[in-house]
DNA sequence: ACCTGAACACCGTTCAAGT
DNA sequence: ACCTGAACACCGTTCAAGT
């Protein structure tokens, strides 16, 4: 059933040794777990056991299966944070967005069955925004667009909208991008386009059947970059006031 | 523990009759089960609990858990059908979207907490897109836009634009307004900043912790206009093109 | 120090049996 | 026709016990 797991079953590295264990490594094999096999599919008990032990052993690195998605979580959003020591300086606040917009893009196409996690997840505090849901995402955000000549205001509302943007237009990226891939053991889907159902339907659904196939085309690429281009300039215009 | 449930725990009316069961029953108890106690709580043995009846009688009208919860997502989305006898028609495709945005967002004000099953839900077909994700819905937006000047194509680029704009806004809208009302069986959240906490990471996090307020606040309303309001003249702008 | 066996309280789901 | 008891295969989690 499971597809091409990147670790040997019983957890043991080419070599034959056990990982030794740690939270680091429970983390990260379960996002490998979810990539492979959806989230549903990930349990103590079967993650345990990916990693040639059992369920028990996990509760000695991670507080529990809510605490483990915590972790995954976390450890996703923490490729958001600013490293002065290793980037170059970033010149301009629509640099930085562009950077931070593209880096959410690629969790989100690298990892799409753990993105609804880092969208959904009820966040530390009640005003972070995923998925910019990290103090230190929030912090770097802030300060870029403040010391750029933004007002803590329209900073702050900036913030706002471009959690929002990312949101949307992620969560419905991985949605299609997890489709494709998709382990699905969902149920048959009811109502679905597939050529037979297809013909049935076009009385009652004409303009949805007549351009079934242009509703599949995939130009996520081209409309992100146009939605994003269209949020920068909104935020220039308020800038200017 | 459950907090001001709407029907009598044991599932019958005022008058002592238990109510005959239904899907529709069903479905609608499950609505404001989630609105009570949250999702997570949503077990079939809970539910039958609430209907006072046994879990497995549940099982003669939903088709177990998954199809209910599919129920709970037709029966919110179905009410953005547009209905000819009862609706005076509207004039104009900006009033049509005005309309649908603002039925989303009822949706979702008023049932926070199934919000997320609508926004996260792999659809029928994989190129519905939530929280537009009936053939109804798609037929009605697409049959409204290309009736009214768009071509095929911005139709459709328009269906995507629109979809992702109310899932990123609804979404961050639902989830805060559930963070204040909800059944936080939750951890307590680590990394809080709870006035205890904010004191030791005002020199880690300056421009949080002085913003910290002005983050809490609510501006959801006049943001969702304006946003709506921009999505609408960008629209507007690729007709005339 | 690190892992496990056994146990507990829960799930969803099936099916023969009751009324 | 409609509901239930009993059972099965799973969960997450705890804790005393093993090594």
């Amino acid at each position: 059933m499971a597809p091409a797991i990147r670790t040997d079953p019983d957890g043991v590295d080419v070599a034959g040794r056990r990982l030794p264990l740690s939270r680091e490594l429970i983390i990260s094999a379960a996002v490998l777990f979810v990539d492979d096999n959806g989230l549903p599919a990930l349990t103590m008990r079967g993650l345990g056991k990916e990693l040639g032990v059992e369920a028990m052993s996990l509760y000695r690195y991670v507080n529990g299966r809510e605490d483990l998605l915590e972790g995954i979580v976390e450890s996703m959003v923490s490729e958001l944070h600013l490293d002065p020591t290793t980037m170059e300086p970033l010149n301009g606040w629509q640099v930085y967005l562009q950077w931070l917009a593209h880096g959410v893009r690629r969790i989100a196409q690298e990892h799409p069955a753990v993105f609804p996690l880092i969208a959904t997840r009820h966040p530390a505090a009640p005003w972070l925004r995923p998925p910019l849901r990290s103090l230190k995402v929030v912090e770097d955000f802030l300060s870029e667009l403040i010391s750029r000549g933004f007002t803590d205001e329209s900073a702050i509302a900036a913030y706002r909208a471009f959690s929002s943007f990312l949101l949307g237009h992620l969560l419905l990226e991985a949605a299609a991008r997890g489709a494709k891939t998709d382990v699905i053991a969902d149920m048959p889907s009811p109502e679905d386009l597939s050529p037979a159902n297809l013909e049935s339907s076009i009385a009652t659904f004409p303009h949805v059947s007549r351009l079934g196939a242009r509703l599949s085309e995939d130009h996520s690429d081209s409309e992100f970059e146009a939605a994003l281009e269209n949020m920068l300039d909104r935020l220039d215009r308020t800038l200017a006031h």
